[in-house]
DNA sequence: CAAATAGTGTCTCTAAGACAATATCAC
DNA sequence: GTGATATTGTCTTAGAGACACTATTTG
C-alpha cells in the first residue's frame, strides 16, 4: 500500500476542464456634494466605481473592476489587488457577496466570479487624486423596488445614465439573488452582482463597525449618521442616532469650525 | 475594427493555469435521542455529515462531502448534487459560507473550495434509510470558545471522537474566519470550514425561516423551539418562544398523542 | 439677529425576558 | 393521583422612535 508521500509525488490533477476564476468588486464610497447655501451641510450620495471596458466582449460598456485569480494568492487578495490597481487605495476590508457561476454568464467561456463589496472613504480617494482621463469613474447609485416588485438600478455619472431592471430571484438565508430583465448597458451579469452587493451592503450598514470604513479616522456624529442614512435610504432622528452609536465612539477634543453654524465635535471609533 | 461576434469566434481563454474548483458542504441535522424515561421528550443534538476518505491524501481521515465543479452546472447545483449523492436527500436550500482559496490548502495542488451549509430534516434521512456499511456518518457537534479564546470543535460518532482546536483569525462584516491550531484528524482545512459553517448557522438560526428546514412539514412548537435551542446553545422560555414564533406558523387540527403527557398540537409553517 | 446645525432630556411604545398558573394526557 | 409536557396570562424591563427644547456658530 502506497504511503501518502508516494501518492502525492505521483498525483496529477485530472485533465477535466477547469473554469477560470475571477474576483469582481463593488467598491462603494459616500460622495459629498457642496450645496449652494454656504451654511448648509453637503448632500451625500452613495457612489460605485465602474470601469469602461476597452475590449470585447462588451467593449465600451461599463463593468465592475475585477480580474483573474493568480496562482499563489487567495481570492480576497485578488479582490484587494484589483481595487488597489484601479483606485490606488487599499480598502480596509471586503465582504463576500457570493459566487456567480451560471455557465453562460460570460461569452468568452467558462468563467466564474467571486463577488465582493468593498468600502472606501472619500478622503482616501481625494488624497490619491483622480485621473480624469481614466476609464474608471464613480457613479451615483439609486436602487429601489417598484410597486410591481421589479427592482430599478440607476447609475449616473455626468451625462451617462445606466438603467437596469431586475427581478428578485430567490432569497434564502438572508441573501438575495437577482435575475436581469434589462442590463441597462452594464457588462456581463454585473447588474445582478451590483444588486446583490447593494442588498448585502444595506443589510450590513446597520452594523456601526461597517460604516466607519466610509469615513476618515476623525469624523462628526452627523457625518456618520449621514453615511448610514445614505446607504439604507432612511431617515434617523439625531437624538436617537447619537444614543445608539454612543457605545461605539469616543470624543476627541477637536471641533470642525467655519461651517456657518455651531461647530461639531470630532469623534473617533472606540477600539 | 472587429465586431464583437468576430472577436468571440476567435477568442481563446488564455493559457494561464486555472484552479480546480470544488463545492464542500456542511450538512447539518437535528438528531433526537430517546431518553430512558418514557414520558420525557427526546434529547436533541446537532449532527454533521462526514465522509471517511478512501484514498490519499488524508486517507482514512474524515472530510466534508464535496466534489469538483462540472462544466455546465452552477456551484450551488454542484453542492446540492454532492449532498444528494451522499444522503439521497435533496436539501431545500443551502447557504454560502465562503470561499477557501489559500494556495496551500490542498496537497494535491491548486484547488479552491466554495463552502455551503445545508440543512436536512431527520425525518427525510430516516425515510431514505441508512447504509451502516457506508463511509458516510453523522457526527454530533460541539463547538465552544474556551476561556483562553481558543475554539474547541468536537465531533463524535460512537467510539470516534475528533477534537480540533482553532483560533479566530478575523471577523469582518459578521463573517468569522478560523485558523487551525490542531485539525483533530479532519482532512484538509475542513476544521476551519466547519467552524465557519457553524458560526454562520448559529447566527442564521435566530431567523425562523431557516430553522423550519430541520423539521418535517408538520411539527410541534416545542420541537421547533428545541431546534433553535440546540443550534444556538441557549435556553428559551416556552411562553416567550411561542409569542415570538406565532407570526410564522399556523395551527393544524392534528395532535401528537401517546407521549405520556398532554398532547401537543401540530403546526405548519405559514406561507 | 437670522439661519442653520449641534446636542440634550424625556415621554411613549413595543418587543423580549421572567415567572406564575392552568390544562391535559399515559400510566 | 403523579409526573411530565402543553399552553396561556401578565408583570417587568430595555431599547427604539418621537418630539420638544437648548446651545453655538457665521454672516
Amino acid at each position: 500500500m502506497d504511503s501518502e508521500k508516494d501518492f502525492l509525488e505521483n498525483y496529477k490533477l485530472s485533465d477535466y476542464e477547469r473554469p477560470s476564476v475571477t474576483a469582481d468588486v463593488a467598491a462603494f464610497m459616500i460622495g459629498s456634494e457642496d450645496s449652494s447655501n454656504y451654511r448648509r451641510n453637503p448632500e451625500n450620495k452613495l457612489m460605485l466605481l465602474l470601469i469602461k471596458r476597452g475590449r470585447h466582449p462588451f467593449k465600451d460598456k461599463w463593468a465592475l473592476p475585477g480580474g483573474f485569480l493568480n496562482k499563489g494568492e487567495t481570492i480576497e487578495e485578488c479582490a484587494l489587488r484589483e481595487i488597489e490597481e484601479e483606485t490606488s487605495v487599499l480598502p480596509v476590508s471586503i465582504m463576500p457577496v457570493g459566487t456567480f457561476s451560471e455557465p453562460e454568464r460570460d461569452p468568452r467561456g467558462w468563467i466564474i466570479s467571486n463577488a465582493y463589496v468593498s468600502i472606501i472613504s472619500e478622503e482616501s480617494v481625494k488624497q490619491v487624486g483622480r485621473d480624469d482621463a481614466s476609464d474608471a469613474q464613480w457613479f451615483s447609485v439609486s436602487f429601489d423596488r417598484s410597486d410591481s416588485g421589479e427592482y430599478h438600478l440607476v447609475l449616473s455619472c455626468g451625462d451617462i445614465e445606466l438603467r437596469a431592471r431586475l427581478a428578485e430571484e430567490k432569497t434564502s438565508f438572508g441573501r438575495t439573488r437577482f435575475r436581469i430583465i434589462e442590463s441597462g448597458g452594464l457588462a456581463f451579469d454585473h447588474a445582478a452582482i451590483i444588486s446583490a452587493a447593494l442588498t448585502a451592503l444595506r443589510a450590513e450598514a446597520r452594523n456601526y463597525d461597517t460604516i466607519f470604513d466610509f469615513l476618515p479616522e476623525k469624523f462628526t456624529l452627523t457625518s456618520l449618521q449621514k453615511v448610514q442614512e445614505t446607504i439604507m435610504n432612511i431617515n434617523i432622528l439625531p437624538a436617537n442616532f447619537r444614543r445608539m452609536v454612543s457605545g461605539y465612539v469616543e470624543e476627541t477634543d477637536e471641533f470642525v469650525r467655519g461651517e456657518g453654524h455651531r461647530p461639531a465635535k470630532l469623534y473617533r471609533r472606540k477600539s
